[in-house]
DNA sequence: CTGAAAGCGCTAACAT
DNA sequence: ATGTTAGCGCTTTCAG
């Protein structure tokens, strides 16, 4: 049962001949008779030989793994993300190690040190709500790891990002509830100091000036999560400050407003207006059906491995890091009215 | 910017000592001197020494990575599971390397090479759906990778697993059903070679057969998603072979089925009544929300992170393989009658 | 066409 | 208390 794994020298020995030779063999060297491959490649095949790869990363100083850290993963849009990136990676034979740092700063920190240690390729990040300096990632990339951020990026930082349009989709998200005969819109925002949540604050006030409504400081809130939205909503309504759409920053604080709108008797659309960010998984079950903004999770994990991918082959000394921004679609169900 | 990491020989350079010393120093050996150790010590933070685990592992063989193997990470309940796993892995020194099969039993396969390539400590999988055959992960365990199966698991495997008890939630939710007052009750299962399909499938009957409620064929399906659970349910209404509740294999299925229920403007619990599997972050957003059952997908990874490393630090010879089974709660909302 | 030797970074037995 | 040496599995000069 327990067995010791099968390496190139027990071929070598097997077949009486030497381990560079079997090296080479495997992996098809000129040199190489063929009688000496077709030996080798039979009996590693029979002893169903596979590299080491931990020693071939030790020895060329370069492993073939992918280090993602995530806030985490139970989120939808993490988890497309993750699967974007897992599928490109797999299919230029690299392997993905997940770290989440939970929202903690410190465990952001320490995942950072792990991904030093095991001396991964290079590093996909979204950082933590927390994080407000950027040392840790620094140290990577002084280190020879390229760091690509997603999503969750902050202006400082001048490395590789990928991020989507968050400015246009909260502006398509405003300006369609306002084209919908919405005029006293809430907006549910997160961090200011996560560019997502700046960016997509300033797509709503940059949606009013357009249509010329005035900026309601009484309507705008930092509410980022479904226990929040229920809460903030409800106070909302029986205050009487009622808003008659709500943009959120994300498709679960949508859907916590949404429900806490129907709990107290008022209809959606018809009363309140709501529109999430994300297009998740949920946004097609709550009941009305969530009008969002597709945030192409999956697409963002692929970008930032291609660019990570391009980096780790270039190989270049100098390196100018570059922001990919993907466009964002508004995707229109039934949790507003009719244009 | 791209640099070299530091190692012990350029701390042992630097200070002018030998190699063997620094490591020694650096993990507290006794036999080496406090002003070395404290010299050692400083100089390693100094230089932001990260001992390199590729070199490590192989010296040891053994590596500090334990590799998942999932069919798909959005899935709610899988990156649950992930996020249970990834936790005690991390408070106990380990990272988690994933690989999604995408429910193809080749990628799963190959996603096995690529564990016993990277030496991972150990492996934990739930496999895909068309996964029959069980011979490359008994690879692994022949190469001394000890394999833990989750929740998707075959009774055929000899091996180490954790469950969920789907038989006993099941049950729940069926006679639940029926104490409220349902009589017609359709089933929407999944593959019977996965043990959950089964399981759930026997858990129905034997809750029907406990309330001496004969077993109608014809309201029994395989149908395990949110599209198929719509056409299904739709087509059933419409054929006049309409049932007044339906248990689910899992919660989107349910929800698809809601979903039709209400589209063809019937009421949901009134007319029929549905209970889901899992207990999502969905089962809430629904309107009305989910009865279902709660799987406890955290602590199902935590247990399986458990199970392994217990193996890990014995490391015995023999090793008699156990089941352990976690206990379901029946999660009542309002997708159900009153009892 | 093949082998011997060195080395990636680290540790542990064996010196001293 | 510290240094020397060998070796984990693999590749790659350098020599035949």
């Amino acid at each position: 049962m327990k067995g010791r794994q099968v390496t190139i020298k027990d071929i070598a020995a097997e077949l009486g001949i030497s381990a560079s030779t079997v090296s080479r063999a495997l992996k098809d060297h000129p040199d190489i008779s063929v009688e000496t491959k077709k030996a080798v490649n039979e009996l590693a095949e029979k002893l169903n030989y596979k590299p080491n790869v931990l020693a071939l990363s030790l020895r060329q100083s370069r492993s073939k793994i992918i280090g993602v850290i995530i806030p985490e993963l139970i989120h939808h849009f993490f988890s497309s993300v993750i699967s974007g990136i897992d599928d490109l990676a797999y299919a230029n034979g690299y392997s993905v190690m997940i770290a989440q740092s939970n929202e903690s700063f410190e465990r952001e920190v320490n995942e950072t040190q792990v991904m030093l240690s095991s001396r991964v390729a290079g590093v996909l990040v979204s950082v933590s709500k927390k994080t407000k300096n950027f040392e840790h990632f620094q140290v990577l990339e002084d280190n020879g790891i390229p760091v690509v951020f997603f999503d969750r990026v902050s202006k400082e930082m001048k490395m590789d990002k990928v991020v989507v349009d968050d400015f246009d989709g909260a502006f398509k998200a405003v300006d369609y509830l306002i084209k919908t005969g919405c005029k006293r819109i809430a907006h549910y925002g997160t961090s200011m100091h996560l560019l997502i949540g700046k960016n997509r604050h300033n797509g709503y006030l940059h949606a009013l000036f357009k249509n010329n409504i005035p900026i309601d400081d009484s309507l705008i809130f930092k509410c980022d999560d479904y226990d929040e939205a229920w809460y903030l909503t409800e106070k909302l309504i029986k205050s009487g400050n009622m808003p008659d759409g709500i943009f959120a920053v994300n498709d679960i604080t949508a859907i916590g407003a949404l429900q806490a709108v129907k709990h107290l008797g008022l209809r959606v659309p018809e009363d309140i207006s709501i529109v999430g960010f994300t297009n998740g998984r949920i946004s097609t079950m709550s009941d009305p059906p969530l009008t969002t903004i597709e945030q192409h999770g999956y697409e963002m994990g692929q970008i930032a491995v291609r660019i990570l991918l391009n980096r780790l082959e270039k190989d270049e000394e100098e390196h100018e890091p570059e922001t990919r921004v993907i466009k964002t679609d508004l995707i229109v169900r039934e949790s507003t009215k009719q244009i």
